[in-house]
DNA sequence: TCAATAGTGTCTATGAGACATTATGCA
DNA sequence: TGCATAATGTCTCATAGACACTATTGA
């Protein structure tokens, strides 16, 4: 999208004596909260900053804005660079962040995305992080991350458990094909509340569009379950309601 | 917040050494969705833009971030300048814009609030602004904004109408003390949907934390109604659902 | 044979939606 | 008196939640 159609010949004459430097440096990232299910965990990306300021310290994924870039194709490179993920994927804009203060080289503003992926990408430690892996969250309790990442995970995560209700996002968490159990136990992971698993499956498979029949059954652990794709519905209706405490 | 007592020796030395004008030049601004309700209207506030780029052009309220402002503060800041509301309004988070080209001068990255304030405070055109209005979203179709303006409108307008659903927030549209009725035609003009008016009343009052009684009532047209004011439930359980159509 | 999970059926409580009825005050 | 609105009450239908029961497979 450009809005150079719009100029007008005052526009181009007052563009001529502008200067950008005028303005005080500010620095705009991305930061991205990656999260997949892995173990009956739910686990967030993080990596071990290779580079000061606060080597050492787990921390987002994230970086710099290129020039020529969109806010989401920055996300999306991040994304790609760090999980190898290219496609699939769910990446949305979670929030801004920008106090003044929240790194200390300069003012940043960082755009956070949120990134749900399904188990098992390998990180990988971009040039800037000598270490990446994924962490479970619920380890992550209390300020353990570099700059203002707790805060920024937080709202990933809480984020993360609202949309299960209303969309059908859980499924990206998943390799396909998958059985209404897996979509079940994704649920309790990210909520960390046990749910009935009739009332469950009666609720997904009353919900055109969220998941699609493979027709095939699969023998796994005790006894046998229907196979399912991810449907194409992005909001469910009726939503799946989450259990008050947790 | 700071992160200051976070700072490593080594942070120290490599801050010295660090140039923040090495980084290509990005100015950060808020742009304000102001909504109110107003004769049966749904209205944004728009401001006659009186500088070029895009002078005589309609567009939204906004501003660079200063120095050492956070993102909120500013936001805060420029609702206040505009329209003289210094507390009592709702103000959030909307999302950031980004693209590059979205402002012709250089880039811009633009940090979206939506505020929900009652009707009649008198907006205030600004040092940049001709002209200052509340204007139908309605006759907004279109790309008839500055910039990327209509798109952060569209965006502003559909999470205002989806919290009416799951907050208390349409109460923030109203002067106290208000009736029922004054609060079942929010719903209507910010949904463009006629609403059941004896239903409405048994899920408003039902709710707790909704709405106060005064215990007064107030002979108005036809007939008389129960004052209210605000309650403090910022969540709505069970939710108000929007009928599907518009 | 037992255990664990998948899948099916049924009952109850709750709330949404629709509608009927009464009360009130102004034109 | 007529009418528009507020307020109250009642009925039906859909769904959430709880529970019972059967089927299947591996230990």
């Amino acid at each position: 999208m450009t809005v150079d159609n719009y100029l007008t010949d005052e526009d181009r004459g007052f563009l001529a004596t502008y200067d950008p430097r005028a303005f005080p440096p500010v620095a705009v990232t991305v930061d991205l909260v990656v999260l997949t299910v892995r173990e009956g965990e739910l686990c967030a990306l993080l990596i071990r900053r290779g580079e000061p300021p606060q080597r050492g310290r787990w921390a987002l994924p994230g970086g710099f804005v290129g020039p020529g870039e969109t806010l989401d194709e920055a996300a999306a490179r991040e994304l790609a660079e760090e999980t190898g993920i290219r496609a699939g994927a769910h990446l949305e804009q979670l929030a801004t962040f920008g106090d003044p203060g929240r790194d200390p080289r300069m003012r940043v503003v960082s755009v956070a995305y949120l990134a749900l992926v399904p188990d098992l990408p390998t990180p990988i430690a971009g040039t800037d992080a000598s270490e990446a892996r994924y962490r479970p969250v619920s380890d992550l309790d209390g300020a353990v991350l570099a700059f203002d990442h707790d805060r920024i995970l937080a709202e990933g995560v809480e984020r993360a458990r609202a949309k299960l209700e209303y969309t059908g996002l859980a499924t990206t968490f998943l390799d396909e094909p998958f059985t209404v159990g897996d979509l079940r136990r994704v649920y309790e992971t990210v909520w960390g509340v046990p749910l009935h698993p009739a009332n469950f499956r009666r609720k997904v498979l009353s919900t055109p569009g969220f998941v699609e029949p493979t027709g095939e059954k699969l023998a796994t652990g005790r006894g046998w379950a229907e196979l399912y794709r991810r449907g194409t519905t992005a909001h469910l209706h009726p939503a799946i309601p989450r259990p008050p405490a947790a």
